[in-house]
DNA sequence: CGTTGCATGCAACGTCGAGTTGCTTTAAGG
DNA sequence: CCTTAAAGCAACTCGACGTTGCATGCAACG
């Protein structure tokens, strides 16, 4: 069994063009209507596809939402680096405020929590944070390095505590983080930090 | 106009027991499927009630939602006093943790970020959000007092800090923060805003 | 350059849940 | 006990979902 020769797929040319498309109608339904209020023949108008090739290569809208996020959130980040850990923090943090703030990714991140429940997209939270996680981890590196914090402080720990209230602030109350506040932020983390050994 | 003798409107008994069932089946409904997939037959069915008496009292799946969460979300919390800031913020950081661990929670807290968009459930994040800062805000008011924390230390943002890092690393990362990293998280801020003035 | 057959387009269909409507039944308010 | 607001019930329309059969197009291979 299997001894038959590969059956010929066809990956190039067309079917990657209308990947792509599906992809981006996908992300672009999932921002503008959320997570709740997202069809296959909707993203399929989007795509400008007939919806049947979506049901026949992905299937569940779940599959597809997996697919799409895994290829789109790949996308690399500029991560700062200014030689100081303070102001790097800062940086990222008001990097971070303002990606929270636009209504597209807030919906990126409320369907990427929502999708903790479902089986299918259950890892995709967790993946997402984990690129960028590792994207910001030097940050952290190089300030041990430098001597600005102690050598056993752990990388992504820092990041959650600095990061954390922006993003409750917004996803919470509804606040709108000023400079000022996500200054302090940075601050209270570094002082804290430092202080604790 | 509108000389006629009040219309003798009928809130009692029957009325206000289906009310509340209602209520309780749609928080139900809520935390058990999540906002997507939350439809007015099954609130019905567990309601116990027939669909046609919510489609003419409440008319809209979004208006049911926001009446629902602004009677359920009404339920007071114990917000602990134990005699110094820092065991008072630990207790208080533990059992958010708890509560935003729990399934049933969390998928509150997720509908309530979702609504942040519609025109009917806008208001529900921060009207929920405010009775919980005002209810906690007593614990830093008599920090204050007993002098372990600077004057001008503004409750909200001290808990925003505190509280912050938990709700992202659950809602973002995925993380269960033990007992340590609460801990921590009480422990930097403390420290952060004293040293801060 | 021609052939093969995989992938897509297209159209029609069955199914199901949402939401509506007219009427009947129950029970609150007087 | 009477009136009538409010709930129940049944049947209906409508639209989106997902499926299927067939025609078309184009990538892969000779």
């Amino acid at each position: 069994m299997e001894g038959s020769p590969s059956p010929r797929r066809r990956t190039g040319g067309r079917s990657a063009r209308v990947t792509q498309a599906v992809h981006r109608a996908t992300l672009a339904a999932l921002t503008a209507k959320g997570l709740a209020g997202l069809s296959i023949e909707d993203i399929a108008a989007r795509a400008g596809v007939n919806k049947t090739t979506i049901y026949r290569r992905w299937g569940t809208r779940e599959a597809l939402l997996a697919d799409a996020l895994n290829a789109g959130t790949t996308r690399q980040i500029a991560i700062p680096d200014t030689g100081s850990v303070r102001s790097d923090l800062a940086a990222l943090a008001r990097q971070v405020r303002d990606t929270i703030l636009a209504p597209t990714n807030r919906n990126l991140m409320v369907a990427l929590a929502t999708g903790a429940g479902h089986e299918t997209l259950a890892d995709l939270g967790p993946r997402y944070w984990a690129g960028r996680f590792a994207a910001s981890r030097p940050i952290v590196e190089r300030a041990i390095a430098r001597g600005e914090l102690p050598p056993d402080t752990d990388p992504d720990t820092l990041i959650i505590q600095v990061v954390g209230p922006l993003w409750f602030s917004v996803f919470g109350p509804g606040r709108v983080p000023d400079d000022a506040f996500v200054d302090r932020c940075v601050d209270i983390v570094l002082i804290g930090t430092s202080h604790h050994a």
